[in-house]
DNA sequence: CATAATTTGGAATGAAAGTTCCGAATACTT
DNA sequence: AAGTATTCGGAACTTTCATTCCAAATTATG
């Protein structure tokens, strides 16, 4: 019976929240919106809700990219010191590569609307234990598998890490500069005995 | 001849940065302004320009408190271990006292403006050049006061200290957590050795 | 092939945005 | 004390915002 939709759902999503990650928020109109998803502007609200709720959905999305790839790329790093050392120079990679200083949309999103907004508090304060905890779990495997020697609380390196992982997300916004990131990851790095 | 303005330009600026500081700088409108500026519209356009030359200026009061805050803050802590430990601590102190959860002004403004600003980008280069070379300074002339036996490259470390400021920043509006962030601190301070 | 459910583009709406303008009030100079 | 340059409050203006609405187009079913 009824006629279907002419597009892709999740392609439009994630058109939208490249678009969020680029601009932030409040300066995505639903005009910028129509414009870059190619649907119409009764299409966008039927689908996906007002602005907030598209917003947010393109936050969930995001999160769920995040966690997932991080626990794949954990699970297919052995290593806990190369894996770490990977994950640091990837991001760097990333930053040094991303024409559009998008940075992290998690970072910009955290600065951007906290503390005006208490529900995706929330949402960032879980997405800060989760990935805090996949930080500790592959810690404390490397150290049981004799990988890390540091007597060091690994909950501190962990919290430690997502400060650094976060700083640089922020500072690569301003200057990329490959040699001065590795660097200090390098430094970073040397923590891990 | 003229009427005197009636309102301190100075003090309305700090009002002013303090607004754009906690809400940024698209969700802040001409009218949140005015009503916590205490002004008038014409007085606010006529003292200090339309809002982006307003803002300009807001954000140069706070880069030019951050580093002579900094400065004095150096030249008041000769050992430059405590002093960068103060330095953190006095950061988390601040972050955990922070009700209204503002972050950092500077941090704030990059990911929230960044890529879309070419000339706010060229004086958050400069920043982050200003704050690296005062780190660097401090930290060399702790080497050469014996404080320090380290051998690593010490601009790596300032460069990976202010990667680190930027990410407490960023954390701390999500969760405050004064023993944590004091921990993961304390783990890098371990690199001034 | 006709029916009906749904999508779609664009116009319409009303609120809020940034900015300008103007008359009244004000305070320094002569 | 009078004159005048400037400030000031608020109205006015234009643009843009998010959202709703409607008629036309479309497609799967009976």
């Amino acid at each position: 019976m009824p006629r279907v939709k002419q597009f892709d759902e999740n392609e439009v999503l994630a058109k939208a929240m490249n678009l969020f990650w680029k601009q932030g928020y409040s300066a995505t109109s639903v005009q910028d919106l129509v414009s870059c998803l190619g649907i119409s502007r009764a299409s966008l609200y039927d689908t996906f809700g007002d602005k907030e709720q598209l917003f947010k959905k393109c936050f969930a999305l995001y999160r769920k990219c995040n966690i997932e790839s991080l626990t794949k790329f954990f699970q297919s790093h052995p290593n806990v010191k190369n894996g770490f050392s990977d994950l640091f120079n990837i991001a760097i990679q990333e930053a040094v590569h991303d024409k559009e200083k998008k940075g992290c949309f998690v970072v910009n999103i955290t600065t951007e609307l906290i503390p005006n907004d208490e529900t995706l508090l929330q949402v960032l304060e879980s997405n800060k234990r989760d990935i805090e905890n996949l930080f500790y779990e592959y810690l404390k495997k490397g150290k049981e598998k004799g990988q890390l020697k540091t007597d060091k609380d690994l909950k501190s390196i962990s919290s430690l890490f997502y400060t650094i992982y976060s700083g640089i997300k922020v500072v690569s916004k301003i200057e990329a500069n490959k040699k001065e990131l590795k660097d200090s990851v390098n430094i970073a790095l040397s923590l891990l005995v």
